[in-house]
DNA sequence: ACCGTTTATTAGCCATGCCTAATCTTTTTT
DNA sequence: AAAAAAGATTAGGCATGGCTAATAAACGGT
C-alpha cells in the first residue's frame, strides 16, 4: 500500500513529464506545496520501491511500476471530475479540489463500477482523457493553440489547466470543450492571438490562455 | 481542520454512545484496533479542542460541538453507502470499508448535491436513518426483535450491525429492510427465536441476530 | 577557466500518531 | 478488608513526513 504522501509524489512527477522529459525536484515541491528537502526524501524511498528512476541532480523518471499507479490515479481523479460535473451538476471549474480527495479512496470494483455507471467516458469535463482500467489512454491528435497560425479552424479539446481562474475566464467568453474557432491574426510582438469563434464577435487571447488549449483540426 | 484519526475516534465514541451512556477507552480501542494507551493520548487532544468531556477512568461524553461533527459524519458515511447501494449497484455487505474511506471527503457542498441526487434520503440501505444537514434524526419508534414477544407481527426497519457475515446472513434466509414477520415462538434457554415471514416457511433465529434487528409494529 | 547563482542533497530538528512497559485507579473476588 | 484482576494512564520510544540551515553539485556569464 502506499500512503497518500507517496501517491501524490508520483502524480506530480508524471504530470511534469507531460510536458518535460525529467522532472526536477524543485518543481514537484513547488507542486505539492512543499519543499525541496521533503521531496528528495521522498524519491529516495520511491527509488527504493522501485516506482521511481532518481539520479541525485538529474531527475527523476517514473519506472513501468510507477506509470501504472500514476495511470491508476489519473484515471480515478478524471472519473470523479467527470461524475461530479455530469452527475452532481458541478461547474467545471469547481470540481479539482473534491477530486483530489476523492481520487485516494483505493477500491478496484468502486472505480469499475462508477466507470460503467458514467457510460465508459473516454474524456473527463476539461476533454483530457481517462486512462482505462488497464492504463491505455486513447489518442488523440491535438496541438496546443499557441502553436497555430492564421487561417487555421479548430476545434477546443481540451483545457490543460485545472486553475479557477482560466476556466472562468474561458466560461466568461462562451468557450467550452467543442467550440470551434478559427485563427484571424497572431501578434509577434507577444504571442497573443486574435480568434473568431463560429457565431459571435472575434477576441483577443494571450499567449497564456493559447498555450492551455488544447485544439484538434475542425 | 480535523485529522483522519481525530474523525475516527469521534466517531468510535459516538458509536458507543449510542448504546451506553459513557464510552471507554478499551472499547474506543477496540473498534479502531489500536491500543488502550494511543487512545487515552487522543482523548486528551480532542477535550482539549472541546469535542469531547473525559474524565480519566470514568470514561468520555461528546460535547455539542464532538457531537454535531459526528453527526456529520454519519451523515456523510450513510449517504455514500446508499450512493453505492442504489446507483452503483453494490450489495449491502460490501459498502462499508468504502464508505468509511469516502466519508472523509471534506466538502459540505459535495454532501449537498450529493443528497439531492438521491433525492433526499432519510435512511440507508441498512435502514439507518441518515442525519439531515442539520445533524437531524427522523425518529422512529423501533425496537431489538431479541425484546419481541410470542404472537408479535413486526417488519424489519434497521441493521444494526454492518459486518458482513450478519448481512449475508440475512439475505440467504431472504430477509432484508422491510421484510415482515411473526414470532412464532421465544425459547427462555438460549434467548433464540422461532420466526415466519409473511410467505415461506419458519426459521429460527439466534440471539445473536435478533439483537441486531431493528423492528416497528407491522 | 572561474565565480556567482541556482538547484539538490544532507544533517538535524519537530509534530503526529502509534507502540510497549511500567504505574496507577477502580472493581471484583475471596 | 486485603489481594487479585481489569482497565486507564503515563513514560519513553519509533516511523512518517514535514521543516530549516548548511553543504555540494551543476550551470551561465564573463
Amino acid at each position: 500500500m502506499l500512503t497518500r504522501s507517496e501517491e501524490d509524489h508520483i502524480k506530480a512527477v508524471y504530470a511534469l513529464l507531460q510536458d518535460n522529459d525529467s522532472a526536477f525536484t524543485k518543481d514537484i515541491a513547488e507542486r505539492l506545496r512543499t519543499k525541496a528537502s521533503s521531496v528528495t526524501d521522498m524519491l529516495k524511498k520511491l527509488a527504493e520501491k522501485k516506482l521511481v528512476k532518481h539520479e541525485p541532480y538529474y531527475g527523476v523518471k517514473l519506472t513501468a511500476k510507477g506509470e501504472a499507479i500514476a495511470l491508476q490515479l489519473v484515471r480515478r481523479h478524471r472519473m470523479w471530475e467527470t461524475f461530479l460535473v455530469n452527475r452532481l451538476g458541478f461547474g467545471w471549474d469547481e470540481v479539482h479540489e473534491v477530486a483530489e480527495q476523492m481520487e485516494h479512496v483505493a477500491s478496484d470494483k468502486l472505480i469499475d463500477k462508477l466507470d460503467a455507471y458514467l457510460g465508459h467516458p473516454s474524456f473527463d469535463p476539461h476533454g483530457d482523457p481517462i486512462p482505462d482500467k488497464h492504463g491505455k489512454i486513447r489518442a488523440r491528435k491535438t496541438k496546443r493553440l499557441s502553436t497555430c497560425m492564421q487561417g487555421d479552424s479548430v476545434r477546443i479539446a481540451a483545457v490543460s489547466e485545472t486553475t479557477d481562474g482560466l476556466l472562468r475566464l474561458l466560461d466568461s467568453k462562451g468557450l467550452r470543450i467543442g467550440s470551434v474557432l478559427s485563427v484571424q491574426e497572431v501578434h509577434a510582438f507577444d504571442g497573443s492571438m486574435d480568434v473568431k469563434p463560429k457565431s459571435g464577435a472575434a477576441f483577443s487571447l494571450s499567449k497564456d490562455v493559447s498555450h492551455h488549449l488544447q485544439v484538434e483540426a475542425a
